[in-house]
DNA sequence: AATCCCAAGATTTTT
DNA sequence: TCTTGGGATT
């Protein structure tokens, strides 16, 4: 049975059923649909969770769809445990048994039941971002001619290729053809020829790195078709959020997947793509229909969110985005508070001003955890927080370095994979010398290399130190660090996870070394390692799972889920500002939303003003931000930015100009209107005709105006399609996209459009 | 081998 | 401006 796109309205029994009443017509119609290919098209604010986790319950419910059969895959793990919840809410203790993870969550698990069937050694280890820079750092030292290359750009070589599934040899074929050199300046030789190697290291440490987690998954289906098929039993019904975000291995697992039932919903807004630079790609969300010609499609245009002075705001913005799909996100709210501009004249000035307006509004009954910052760059927070905090207001960052990335905690954790893993060569060589035991650099460099000679792994050339290192002193610390990696290899196959935690911070001396050291930073680095203990007891008594079961939750885990604990000496405030950049807000939502550094060379971003693709995700960027503010919205800029410890100008973003004339009030520190924006009288430019009572279309005359999507003739372009409109008056321009010439921007008082 | 000091790079965004 | 890593110094 298929469900069609329902246009019924709601009869009696929908009324009654908890699973279709709290629903619109649309978000009931994606719920009812039942097999085939599906895209639900949600805008931001309408209701996209709630939507599949109502589909998914009433898959359960209606369909006798067994949970097993039930794949959601989500884009970070704190979406996945919120989607999981909202369901267990809904349907009880069935849920427990549906498939709820991010495509690498999903992924890992995968490769950990059939990895060998891709040569993957079961135990493999998962390199992140660090461990590849390590990885990469010390295969440079290794080849002559390479020692000045810079080990991220070639990262971020690396990692763009494998996520477009590239080898090295394809990635040499594919590079050269296109351009010999990479934008960071790279040759194609050098990339492939570090590739190539690191590839080869990755391999021998039986190590994968993020990418790999998709693209060993993708030859694992392809390879072995016994295994797709057991996967796809256990996804007969496949969920993808944020579809607009994937990148292409994604995309393939995607396919490969849903190849065999067909049964894929594919849930997104082409409109808030954000990781381009992670290879994501919004084609692949506008071209869902190409590829899934038998799509049902399902438009959530109704917002829920948002005042609809945001919304409005929000809806001119992105309408400048040429090729996208037109999108008519309607507000359910009313008008609410204008949105607000306020011009700082540096940016102590504008943190100081966030700080002040949030005290006030603390004043008028608001919550400090109803309010957040957000920002472009990670390196704006400081001079926010610290403005905060001068003011009193508890303030969290989401983000930044996250509880896993800090030195300790990541050596705690080498400790461990190195136990667990003697092919571990970035594990073993970070812990060798740490906390000091007189093993320096020199040695470790002998051993490297003598591993090198040998094709010997690193912890193989240690247990030959006499022989690699010579008669030196070094050989027994060398020997007893063995011996001690010895007992801990033993330990973590008998000791329960937590027990094997405190065991490496004592045999280690990693605490003893800490405690003697007694400096600020020694004693927070101690809080932080008493608090990865009882992470692990916790997260022991909730799974009951191993220590090596634990090392993959933590590296998939991310600084933004919350889950992630804590640092120990942040202390968590129960009612406190949320810090975050604009990347890190998406999915969330706030009653005061404060958007700061409206900026050229900062939003949009002075690294992706290069072309219009780059250019329109930053649009979309800003786009995600407002579409946070529920109630009320600030928008903040500075006249001068310091950057780097220079202090520059600063001229407005660009997008600001997007906006309706008068669709933003301007103010002062304290809030006193300084122009009239939507609500008021006399606003001192022009007149100004309020969005929420659109000027009359059809009428030719000077006061022409356009909407997005009409079809309209230039006497030297031709024909074309109006995809924005922007200020008023004799300075009404619209952005036209046509036929032959491509997108134009004109003065509608010039270019003499006809409508077609 | 450890410590201290200076220079250079960072600031796009992250599973 | 702040942090990190590398090099010189002991």
């Amino acid at each position: 049975m298929r469900t069609t796109s329902a246009a019924a309205s709601p009869s009696a029994p929908d009324r009654a059923d908890p699973l279709l009443a709290p629903l619109n017509e649309a978000q009931r119609a994606a719920v009812r649909h039942l097999e085939g290919p599906a895209l639900v098209v949600a805008g931001a604010g309408s209701g996209k969770t709630r939507t599949v986790v109502h589909r998914i319950a009433y898959l359960l419910r209606e369909h006798a769809v067994l949970p097993q059969q039930v794949l959601a895959v989500t884009f970070t793990n704190k979406a996945a445990s919120e989607l999981k919840e909202r369901v267990l809410e809904l349907i009880g203790p069935a849920a427990r048994d549906l498939w709820v993870a991010t495509f690498h969550g999903a992924c890992l698990r995968v490769l950990r039941t059939f990895g060998d069937r891709v040569g993957l050694v079961s135990g493999f280890a998962i390199y992140d971002d660090g461990d590849q820079l390590d990885l990469l750092k010390s295969l440079l030292r290794t080849v002559r001619g390479l020692e000045e290359a810079n080990p991220r750009a070639l990262r971020a070589a690396i990692d763009r290729a494998k996520s477009n599934l590239w080898t090295p040899e394809r990635f040499a074929a594919e590079a050269s053809t296109h351009f010999g050199r990479d934008a960071a300046g790279l040759s194609v030789e050098l990339v492939a020829e570090v590739f190539a190697r690191y590839e080869a290291r990755l391999r021998q440490s039986n190590a994968v790195d993020f990418n790999d987690i998709l693209g060993r998954t993708v030859e694992l289906f392809e390879h072995a078709p016994d295994v797709l098929d057991l996967v796809q039993q256990r996804a007969v019904f496949i969920h993808v959020d944020e579809y607009q975000d994937t990148n292409p291995a994604q995309y393939r697992l995607t396919r490969a997947l849903a190849d065999k039932y067909r049964n894929l919903m594919a849930v997104g807004d082409p409109d808030q793509g954000i990781y381009s630079f992670r290879s994501a790609d919004i084609r692949n969300i506008l071209d869902f229909q190409r590829d899934y010609e038998d799509a049902c499609v399902y438009r959530l245009e109704l917002n829920y969110r948002s005042a609809g002075s945001v919304l409005r705001i929000a809806n001119a913005l992105i309408q400048h985005n040429v090729g996208r799909l037109e999108k008519d996100l309607r507000a359910t709210k009313e008008e609410g508070a204008p949105v607000r501009l306020y011009r700082a004249n540096d940016h102590r000035a504008e943190a100081d001003f966030v700080a002040r307006t949030v005290q006030r509004l603390q004043g008028e009954g608001v919550r400090l955890a109803d309010c957040a910052v957000l920002y472009r760059t990670n390196a704006q927070s400081r001079v926010l927080e610290e403005a905060l905090r001068r003011a009193g207001l508890p303030a969290v960052i989401v983000g930044g370095v996250g509880f896993y990335e800090r030195r300790e905690v990541k050596d705690v954790l080498a400790y461990t994979r190195a136990a667990l893993n003697a092919a571990d060569d970035v594990a073993w060589r970070r812990v060798l010398n740490r906390p000091k035991r007189g093993i320096g650099q020199t040695s470790e460099q002998a051993l490297a290399a003598y591993a090198q000679r040998h094709g010997l792994r690193f912890a193989d050339a240690l247990r030959a130190a006499a022989e690699a290192l010579g008669g030196t002193a070094t050989v027994g610390r060398v020997r007893a660090f063995v011996a001690l990696m010895d007992d801990l290899a033993e330990a973590a196959d008998t000791l329960a996870a937590s027990q094997f935690v405190s065991a490496v911070l004592d045999q280690t001396g990693y605490l003893q070394a800490l405690r003697d050291e007694g400096s600020h930073e020694s004693l927070s680095r101690l809080e932080n390692l008493a608090e990865l203990v009882s992470a692990v007891a916790e997260w022991e008594s909730e799974s009951g799972g191993s220590i090596a079961d634990f090392l993959d939750e933590a590296a998939l885990m991310t600084s933004v889920d919350d889950r992630a604990v804590q640092a120990a000496n942040e202390v968590v405030p129960d009612d406190a500002v949320t810090l975050m950049t604009l990347h890190n807000a998406k999915g969330l939502e706030f009653p005061v939303v404060f958007l700061v550094g409206l900026e050229e060379q900062l939003l949009p971003h002075r690294s992706a003003t290069g072309s219009l693709q780059e250019i329109e995700e930053e649009r979309r960027l800003l786009y995600v931000g407002i579409t946070r503010a529920q109630e009320q919205l600030f928008m903040i800029n500075c006249a001068s930015r310091m950057t780097f410890g220079r202090t520059e100008f600063a001229r407005p973003s660009r997008f600001l100009e997007d906006l309706p004339k008068g669709a933003l009030q301007e103010i002062d520190v304290l809030g006193q209107v300084l122009s009239e924006g939507p609500s008021g009288q006399a606003a001192p430019r022009q007149s100004w005709s309020a969005p929420s009572a659109p000027a009359p279309t059809g009428t030719d005359g000077p006061g022409i105006s356009y909407r997005g999507g009409e079809k309209v003739r230039h006497p030297k372009f031709g024909a074309g399609t109006v995809v924005g409109v922007s200020g008023e008056g004799a300075r009404a321009e619209v952005t036209v996209v046509f036929r032959e010439a491509g997108a134009k921007r004109l003065l509608v008082r010039f270019a003499s459009l006809e409508r077609a």
